[in-house]
RNA sequence: GCCCGAGUGGUGGAAUUGGUAGACACGCAGGACUUAAAAUCCUGUGGCCAUUGUGGCCGUGCGGGUUCAAGUCCCGCCUCGGGUACCA
């Protein structure tokens, strides 16, 4: 019988369909199991080839799952607010809606040829606005939480005006952006709006004036890992450093969560390892410096509080508030210049010329805590305001950029580590007008500790250790540990994003009341800003609340609709909460999640901290959202060239090129098989080729090919409706995975896809002859079919519990192989095989099942058990080596004991050959795998 | 610079705890069927040498090492990919 894979998969798209097959609901006499897609953004090019390689293998392990008995929660949906269709609008005037519904119902149709299974009564849509009330009732609540660092958790803001009230801040532990302190009289005297004001400095959801990296192309603010060298992701647009009043997320509040969260997880460790990177815990000092004849106090972070010793110079942020107090009249015109300068670049130079050494001297002068010694105060852009206390105390001779600083403006250094493996140098001193022994700071990670008075003849850690409890003892500092993680700008000066659910009134914000959610995006008449440069928000009318009140502008950005789909696909027609305790509890957290390694500092930091905040509040009952996670590999494209000769309209083939002078250019893939060009078709491909000549190879124009990524621009995109039509979606999906591990990057050719599709055409062979009509019999299969059966189920059983799908699929070759030439027709060992081919070949192998008599749908077969007594063999062949070099081989018995092994081995004919006149010294024989005999 | 990860035939890749390197597929070559082509089927296919046949040597980025035995473990390098970058 012909494999009709059209009609096949089209049966049975509908049978599921009609059927409901892939709805699920909470059952708690079944254990669950939750699978979930990073969800796509659906953008006008629809999908190509590389989108669904997760979605297969996620499908694979759903209906794995689903067989073996678990009820598995296996939703899709889509991240629908987003910068495409805006910059769509503001060209074309088309409502983002429009074009958002139009490029869903188009991600839906592909989606649906695949034959996934979905629950698609559990869509979810970020842009729909009963989806974003509750994207917006989270930001109400963070915006009524603050975080108590003694009990690691948020609590209600009330709690925290209650303990202003009563003790004021005295031995208050709690996140804020600046460490305030005041009485409890003090804050009972405050006006209401100043109370409010400093409240902000406490909330999860704060208003503040910030320096945000502003795009001027796109109009709006961008988060730190919305930008990459300068650039926004989207778009490649310039961004500049502004200073702006903005809503943050006090994602810096659980950093240690954070960090100390990602032990429990079953992620891959180069994914750990990005996010602790993001996070950067860095365990150090704060320490005090007084300045000379002043009362100011320098406080600085450092984490080698060690080489104190050889601090000759100190170093403020430009930005930091010091700055004005510690700069002398007569230095007041330079370090103004210099800030002003420093100003003006933006993020981007200061990336582009790194090595440039700039600064300023206040004139005041620093006291070492330890020697007493003067040290001259420095301004420079090295030190960033943002991390640690925004400035340092600077040891030139162990710090690369402190070391950089100290010889261009030629400040003295002083070397207090002996790096190990190096003897003491006769010069450890260095200061202006002699030669400098150093040409770079000397690493101090390792070695012994001079120059330093008490802490001399110590080793690093010995005197870290010794330099912390002295500074404890003597109150000049404390322990501490700095992260790097920022709070998360989360205001958007755009239209297509979730309104903020504020109103201001004397320049505060409100939130509005729960029962007005969801405050839906109003209709503007252009995408863009206004003529005042306020965000497209000001342009609607009547944005204000019942009384009045003006309604906020900015939107929220993209990962606040992503932050917490995975708790509403739970339960996603719920108007009464985000996710109801009973459907919470059944569902618990995703058990494997698969996505893209580019959201690794981004949705997947977010998302966690989202989480662990709504844990706090008692809406969740699990503290991390995703338990395991696997990143797939990208698809990358591979590109075909054809050569143009220069100045004429005649291509050379590949190989012959070299004798000419050719401009190579991109030409489409899908008018290219196994890199022979399709010359009939290459020249309806565009006019200007209508024309043209060539000269071929042995009849034939071979083309060159490079690896890329998969756009547009290269030619190189592969649709998955294509493949679908030419082979359909079991192939499709068999091939997606077949092309190599799922976490590797690795180019679509398809070339091979072939040898997928003639894999399921002898499947069905086995089942039907060539007139389509059924053979398989009820006879009793053979020792060999047993073992071939059973061999796969267990082959195919562990690797899809080790996601190894690639070899899944060799597996199922091989087994088809065999039965193929065992000419095996027989229930017993087919049926079995139609049940584990589901969850790769799900149509065929429903179609198979059904042909077998079944009724119901093969997603619902129990999935096989291997049995070890048909995997056993009576005889094995043991390959025999000779100083570790395989030889021959010979069968023997599989009980034999090690003793018999070697005296049939060293009596083999084969074996004499090799031993010829050397000894024998030692055989080891590893029973039922090889025999190794050592001779010399 | 720092931190991860990876280098295996012409190609994608396999080898799960150190135990027959190259499974499975693509491609290529030859053959069968056919008027012909497509499809299908069969045979061969890491390199070099030798050959009537049996065969031999080399071989998992490079150089060392551990081991009876190394693609797999250890040390040093090279190349590519990813992350991050004035983070004190």
């Amino acid at each position: 019988m012909d494999y009709n894979f059209k009609e096949i998969e089209n049966k049975w798209q509908k049978f599921w369909n009609e059927n409901k097959v892939y709805k699920v609901d909470v059952d708690k006499e079944r254990p669950k199991f939750y699978v979930l897609d990073m969800f796509p953004y659906p953008s006008g090019a629809g999908l190509h080839v590389g989108h669904p390689l997760g979605y297969i293998a996620s499908d694979i392990y759903s209906r794995y799952k689903r067989s073996n008995g678990f009820n598995v929660l296996h939703p899709m949906g889509y991240d629908a607010f987003g910068l495409p269709a805006e910059q769509y609008a503001i060209q074309t005037g088309q409502h983002p809606a429009i074009t958002t519904e139009k490029n869903i119902k188009r991600y839906r149709e592909q989606l649906d040829k695949i034959g996934f299974s979905y629950d698609w009564d559990r869509e979810v849509r970020t842009s729909d606005p009963k989806y974003y009330k509750w994207t917006q009732w989270a930001f109400q609540q963070m915006f009524k939480h603050y975080y108590c660092n003694k009990d690691e958790k948020a609590k209600p803001i009330a709690e925290l005006e209650e303990i202003f009230s009563k003790t004021g801040t005295e031995g208050l532990d709690v996140a804020c952006t600046e460490k305030l302190e005041f009485t409890a009289e003090e804050w009972n005297s405050k006006s209401h709006k100043e109370q409010q004001e400093i409240l902000l400095n406490y909330r999860l959801a704060y208003l503040a004036d910030t320096m945000v990296n502003w795009c001027p192309a796109l109009g709006t603010v961008l988060a730190n890992d919305e930008i990459k060298d300068g650039v926004s992701i989207r778009g490649g647009h310039p961004v500049e450093q502004k200073k702006m009043r903005q809503w943050l997320l006090r994602v810096s509040a659980y950093a240690k969560r954070l960090l100390d969260g990602l032990e429990t997880l079953e992620w891959t460790d180069s994914l750990k390892e990005i996010q602790r990177n993001w996070i950067g815990r860095s365990e150090g000092a704060d320490m005090i410096f007084k300045v000379a004849d002043s009362d100011v106090e320098m406080k600085i972070f450092t984490t080698r509080a060690d080489t104190i010793f050889g601090v000759t110079f100190m170093v403020l942020a430009p930005e930091s508030e010091l700055v004005p107090q510690l700069t002398k009249p007569e230095h007041k015109e330079e370090v103004e210049a210099y800030l002003k300068e420093t100003k003006k670049r933006t993020e981007r130079e200061r990336m582009s010329d790194v090595k440039k050494v700039t600064g300023v001297f206040t004139g005041s002068y620093a006291v070492n805590p330890l020697s007493g010694e003067k040290i001259p105060v420095w301004i420079s852009d090295y030190v960033l305001a943002g991390y640690g206390t925004g400035a340092i105390m600077a040891v030139p001779a162990h710090d690369t950029r402190d070391f950089a600083f100290a010889r261009h403006f030629d400040l003295p250094i002083t070397q207090v580590v002996v790096p190990e493996g190096e003897d003491e140098p006769e010069v450890t001193f260095w200061e202006k007008g002699s030669e400098c022994p150093w040409e770079d700071a000397k690493d101090s990670k390792a070695g012994y500790m001079i120059n330093s008075d008490f802490l001399n003849g110590l080793s690093v850690p010995e005197a870290i250790e010794k330099t912390k409890e002295y500074i404890k003892e003597k109150g000049i500092g404390e322990v501490t540990v700095n992260y790097r993680l920022r709070d998360a700008i989360f205001s958007r000066q755009r239209y297509w994003g979730e309104p903020f659910p504020v109103y201001y009134k004397d320049g505060l914000p409100y939130m509005l009341d729960e029962s007005e959610l969801p405050l839906e995006l109003p209709e503007v008449d252009k995408f863009l800003p206004t003529e005042d440069g306020d965000p497209p928000l000001g342009r609607a009318k009547n944005w204000v609340t019942k009384e009045g009140y003006p309604l906020e502008l900015s939107t929220m950005p993209g990962f606040a609709g992503s932050s917490a789909y995975y708790l509403r696909y739970m339960d996603p027609h719920n108007d009464e909460a985000l996710v109801s305790r009973e459907a919470n509890e059944y569902w618990q957290d995703v058990d494997l999640y698969i996505g893209g390694t580019e959201h690794a500092t981004g949705h997947l930091i977010y998302s966690r901290y989202w989480n662990k905040f709504l844990y706090d509040i008692g809406v969740v009952v699990k503290d991390e959202p995703f338990r395991k996670l696997i990143n797939q590999g990208m698809i990358q494209g591979r590109s075909n060239f054809v050569y143009r000769i220069k100045g004429t309209n005649k291509f050379v083939s590949y190989n012959l090129k070299k004798d000419y002078d050719v401009t190579p250019i991109h030409v489409d893939v899908n008018i290219v098989h196994n890199d022979i060009l399709d010359i009939e078709a290459f020249r309806n491909w565009n006019p200007e080729y209508k024309d043209a000549e060539f000269i071929l190879e042995d009849g034939k124009y071979v083309c060159g090919h490079a690896v890329e990524k998969m756009s547009k621009s290269m030619f190189n995109v592969v649709n998955p409706d294509d493949i679908i039509e030419q082979y359909g979606a079991d192939t499709l999906r068999l091939y997606e995975m077949f092309l190599g591990p799922l976490e590797q990057s690795k180019p679509w050719d398809t070339q091979g896809i072939d040898g997928v599709h003639k894999f399921l055409r002898k499947t069905v062979k086995l089942f039907f002859d060539k007139d389509g009509k059924l053979i398989v019999t009820d006879e009793k299969a053979t020792p060999d079919e047993l073992r071939t059966l059973h061999r796969t189920i267990k082959k195919i059983t562990s690797d899809i519990e080790r996601f190894s799908f690639n070899t899944c699929v060799s597996a199922f070759m091989i087994c088809v192989n065999e039965l193929t030439d065992l000419k095996c027709h027989k229930r017993e060992i087919l049926e079995p095989l139609s049940v584990i081919l589901a969850p790769f070949a799900p149509h065929l192998s429903e179609e198979l099942w059904h042909a077998l008599g079944h009724e119901g749908t093969v997603c619902d077969a129990q999935w096989p058990k291997w049995e070890e007594k048909f995997l056993i063999e009576s005889t094995v062949t043991y390959p025999v080596s000779f100083n570790g070099k395989m030889r021959f081989k010979i069968d023997l018995p599989a009980d034999m004991d090690t003793k018999a092994i070697e005296e049939a081995v060293l009596a083999h004919e084969q074996a004499k050959k090799w031993i010829g006149d050397k000894t024998v010294r030692k055989v080891i024989v590893v029973p039922r795998k090889i025999v190794n005999v050592v001779i010399g």
